[in-house]
DNA sequence: GGGTCCGAACTTGGATACATGATGCCGCCA
DNA sequence: TGGCGGCATCATGTATCCAAGTTCGGACCC
């Protein structure tokens, strides 16, 4: 007996993905109220769903709140930015240090492997085309989200996905402008697949671990340079929160 | 001139508070279906502010949602609970070694050092008296809310809030029969302040990792001990808790 | 002339009415 | 008798309407 999962769409969602995606991508800056009425008519719908939408991203502190004042785009500083990478070095690393403990499948490592020789051809040139950021985007998030889902811990799924939904924090904001980092950062995606097939959970932490702290690090010396470019931004592969994998 | 902070409280606000309180304290069982009428007429307002409620505990996850069919309460088992204390014990312990780095105000490290002296009182009969339960939560909470105050990454305070947000991690709920283990954890505690002033950060975040752990582990052991206790039959393995409503 | 008070217009919160998809019952037919 | 299909019912999704709080401008008072 098959489960039958509604496919169902509501507009609250089409609403919520559009808004967060204009949020996310500088459409609609920081700092800018957010009014009912006009955006409803923006949308083409009314204020009901787009009332649930806003609430859902207020929940997600994409927005701030006051009864009776209405809805504000947050505004996220260098500082919120690497506070926020912190976190994510943190729960990365543990979902790296779990995913080694409960050992890589087959299918799975050869996803990994895939990544990474996706990435070595992509770098082999010994220089960043920018062409070429897109895919090694897609490439670095499928990487990162394999070893998610290896943890087997649905929390450390749910929060990495919400600092994800942070702007600049997303795996899809790299900065391509110098190749030693990439470089270096790809490397350490070698390492740490050795770790995993090695079972070696304290090496996988701690590798996960330094792997995303500098990559905040990097982005807060250089967040001018990613804020001054939101046009760099590419479309963006489906952001729904609710895939499931 | 004065900047008015709206003290403004609406009907959603107070709903989502109830809701999750009777979630939390299991007055609304897990697997129950929420149907909008119903409870709206039970808490006495109409379906608009009971929805916004429902949506914002479906993305706490508290809920399960599926488009026209409706909410859920979410099913929180032993492993679901422990896997949230791992990443409660990772995310803490970030917190701890932020707070190290930072350094301990005067006012703050005197609201610890209370904390301590009141656990130290309540302990020092050798025994667990049931009256002290509330006590002792109470000052669990402050103490750890405390340090993560002190973080001063607010991604942090809002991770481990969340973490508080589900049925049996949060710190109201403590396994009160055991005089070792909270005399351990007390003790632990002591520690975690003693680093914490010594400026000691990996000390401070290895004590605060395996404070936060070793209770998700004590709790998972001891799983079946705090589901009964709200006075419920433990929940029984209902067969039919497959079938989609 | 500046500050305060008041009120009108606007915005958001909540309630109700209507639309739409899910569920389940019942009868029909093989 | 069992399975399939259609229709009735009901719960949820959306739109609209009403209520209440906020904001802002202008007039009045000091």
């Amino acid at each position: 007996m098959a489960v039958y999962v509604s496919m169902m769409r509501t507009r609250s969602q089409d609403v919520t993905e559009i808004l967060r995606g204009w949020i996310l991508d500088g459409t609609v800056p920081a700092g800018e109220r957010l009014e009912e009425v006009p955006l409803a008519e923006r949308l083409g719908v009314s204020r009901t769903p787009l009332r649930a939408a806003l609430t859902l991203l207020a929940t997600e502190r994409l927005l701030d709140y006051q009864p009776k004042r209405g809805y504000v785009v947050r505004r996220f500083g260098a500082d919120d930015v690497f506070a926020a990478y912190e976190v994510r070095a943190s729960i990365e690393g543990l979902a790296c240090r779990l995913a080694a403990t409960n050992g890589v499948p087959d299918d799975v490592a050869a996803t990994l492997r895939a990544c990474l020789a996706e990435g070595d051809r992509i770098l082999s040139g010994g220089a960043l085309a920018p062409g070429d950021l897109q895919p090694y985007q897609a490439m670095n998030e499928r990487f990162h989200d394999a070893i998610i889902s290896l943890s087997g811990n649905p929390w450390v799924e749910r929060f990495v996905r919400q600092t994800h939904a942070i702007p600049f924090v997303s795996g899809r904001v790299i900065l391509w402008h110098d190749y030693g980092v990439i470089r270096r950062s790809h490397d350490d995606h070698h390492r740490i697949l050795a770790a995993l097939v090695a079972r070696d959970p304290a090496r996988a932490e701690d590798l996960m671990r330094e792997h995303v702290y500098f990559a905040g690090l990097f982005l807060r010396d250089n967040f001018d340079r990613v804020q001054a470019k939101p046009g760099e931004e590419p479309a963006r592969s489906d952001p729904q929160e609710e895939r499931p994998r």
